[in-house]
This record gives structure tokens, sequence and C-alpha cells, in this order.
DNA sequence: TCGCAACACTTGACAACTAAAGGATCTCCC
DNA sequence: GGGAGATCCTTTAGTTGTCAAGTGTTGCGA
């Protein structure tokens, strides 16, 4: 995850848009400095936040997610729901789990109903290890926005609210684009 | 990445903050709800240009990235200063530096004057690699953006902008909150 | 009821990243 | 000079994630 990502694509003729004539120009170099804005931001604080849950607490980012999505679902996840909500591919899901449950932070339980679903849940180990983290967590965010005021807060997320939808609605359908630039070699497996 | 990360630290307490009293309690819900938008937003966008990047050229973002950085540095960089640019660890540059060198699309250079250094550089091949990329590349980012106007792109650029000070000044000195947390397992070489 | 597609999960190979330790080199200061 | 410490890079071991193939289960249509 790298914050200066995609900074080469930055085209270097960023001279003043001239009249109407400039203003896609001028707006395309906006989209790539947003987005470049926008990962550095994500980037920090998610590097900050993985430190810290490890300085402090010895768990990993992947973990406290984990826990986290079982801890506001008290009665337990299936694997592939915890997938989505996770984000991540059901394999991960499994090994994550797995992990957990060795440590019994987590337990998996079979469902009557379907043989083909295991549900997962926090132990009670699980949960009183969950909310002591949960406070020093917030604790680490409020910290870091502490300097943007209430109202740059409410744009913000007004606004990142507002790319969101759009991004949902483009997310799906990859844009047709050079799709006919020439393939170069495809490793199996590989990350992206 | 997952962009429902620490979701569950959100407290379940939503009402509506009352008066004075309860400003500090709902910036804080702020924070972390401003965080969880600007994670999801990012998480989005990065996953799509990544599946992007490998469906249409079969390369991987680390690698765009890396060759992002030395295509807009000609004469080559230090690997150190590389990985200050990737945000990332120096033994993740090594090795990227070995596969693009591996692929003719990157060389390495001995220093002169310092012989702990070594200088990376894009070939001529790998030039003509990343300038093909490049286009292509924005204009996914240009799509994905398409739905917000000029004045939101601005508004946003300008709080990200904000926020990106604050977090700099932040994120060098760990906030001491909790850090008499009980320590759990340490295992060497975890990942975050 | 049989077959088969869809679904849920696991496994395995591998990429990408991290932290920590090690080796080489430089710099500074006595 | 010459040693101590800093700096730069690489190596190593381990975690997290991906994709794809495999196993077992369900449910539906013929």
């Amino acid at each position: 995850m790298s914050a200066a990502r995609r900074a080469g694509a930055v085209p270097l003729l960023d001279q003043e848009s001239i009249g109407l004539e400039g203003r896609v120009v001028h707006d395309d170099h906006q989209s790539l400095k947003v987005w470049l804005r926008l990962l550095s931001c994500s980037t920090q604080i998610e590097t900050t936040i993985r430190k810290q849950l490890r300085q402090e607490a010895g768990i990993t980012l992947a973990r406290f997610d984990f826990m986290a999505q079982l801890h506001r679902h008290p009665d337990g996840l299936t694997m592939s729901v915890l997938s989505r909500y996770l984000m991540v591919t059901g394999g991960n899901v499994t090994g994550l789990a797995d992990e957990l449950e060795k440590e019994k932070l987590v337990a998996r339980v079979a469902e009557p109903h379907d043989r083909r679903l295991s549900r997962v849940a926090l132990t009670k180990k699980g949960h009183r290890l969950f909310e002591r983290l949960a406070a020093t967590h917030e604790s680490w965010i409020v910290t870091m926005f502490a300097g943007m005021n209430s109202g740059d807060m409410r744009a913000l997320h007004e606004l990142l609210g507002r790319l969101r939808v759009h991004l949902k609605s483009h997310s799906e359908d990859a844009p047709a684009a050079l799709r006919a630039l020439p393939r170069r070699s495809r490793r199996p497996g590989a990350k992206t």
C-alpha cells in the first residue's frame, strides 16, 4: 500500500488551464491529485493504527477487523458473509478463523440446517479482549483527527459519501479504455 | 486491506448529541465515521485499479508504483529514498528491484562516491512500458471520479490536505493512551 | 429419484509486505 | 590512523492476502 502510488501517472504538463478548452485536462489532474491525497491519508492512518495495535496489544489489524465484525454480530456469522464484510476472499477468512480459534478467541459452530455452513462467533475471551481494544482504538482515531474541527469533519464525511456513491456505480463495469493494451506475463496467484 | 475495518469499534450508542456536553462524544463518533468512509473509498479505488492493472496490463500495483517513482526521477533513486517515497520497508524495495531488474525494466547502478548506495533507474524498456500504462491508468482514475463536480473535488482536495498536515504531526509520537495495556504474544515477523 | 449445478468452505501455491538481524561501508572525533 | 556508531542494503522468517482447484452439501429440474 503506497501513498505515492500512481504519482508518476501525473502528467508533467501542469500549466494553467485556460478557458473552457483546458477544463477537461484540468479536471483530470484534479482527479489524480485527489486520489493521491486520499490514498496518502488513508495509508498513513492505517499504518499508524496497525503499528499501534501491534505495539500496544500485540494483535494484527486483520484479526482486529475479524473480531470487530463478530463483536457487532454476537450470534456469529458464516464464513462467506464474514468474507463479504471484511472484503477479503474466503480462503483468507478460513486462515484467520483457524488462528483465532487456536487462541480460543473465536469458535466455529456447525449449522444444523445446512451442513455446508460454519458459523463463527467470538468466545467470552474474545469479547473481553476486543472490548478492551476497541476503546483504545477509538482514542487513537480521535487523536489523529484532532486537528480537524467539527465543520471540516462534517464536510469531509459528506464529500466522501458522495464519492463513494459514484464509485459504487462505476466499480462494477471495468472501463474499456485501452482494453486492447498488450498483455504481459500474467503470473497466476499474483496479488493483484 | 478491509474497508469494514474497525467497524466494530464504533460505539453503539449513537444518540443525538445534546448541547455542549455531547460535543466531545459526537466528535469521537465523527472521527470514526470519517475514517471508515475514507478507508472505504480508498480501498474501493485501490482494489479497482489493482484489478484493472493486472487484467489489462498484467502488472502488479507494487511494480507500477515502483516504476512511477522512477519515471519522475529519470536519474534514478537510491533504495532508501525509494522506500520512503513508496512508504514501504527497505526489504520490500529490494525484492521489487530484484524482480524488475530480472525483467530488464530497471537497472541498478553503483554509486561511486558511496559504495553503500545502489541507485535504481528505469531502463529504456521500462520507460516505454510505464508511459504506455500511465495514460491508461489516468483514464481509470478520471472515470472513477467522473461523478464529482469540480467544486467537490477542490473541496475534497483541500480538506484532505488539511487532514494530512495534522496526521503528519501526530503520526510520529504514538499516543500514550493505554500504553500500559497488557501485551499479548508478540510474534516476531508479524506483519503489523 | 437421479443427476447436476450452485453453494460453502478448505487447501495449496505464491505474491507482497513487515520486522529484525547481519554485512558492508562511511563519518566523525579522539 | 583507528575505532564507534550511523547508514544503506540485503537476507530471513513469518503474516496476510490472492487465485484456483478440490471436497462436501444442498436443492432443483427432468
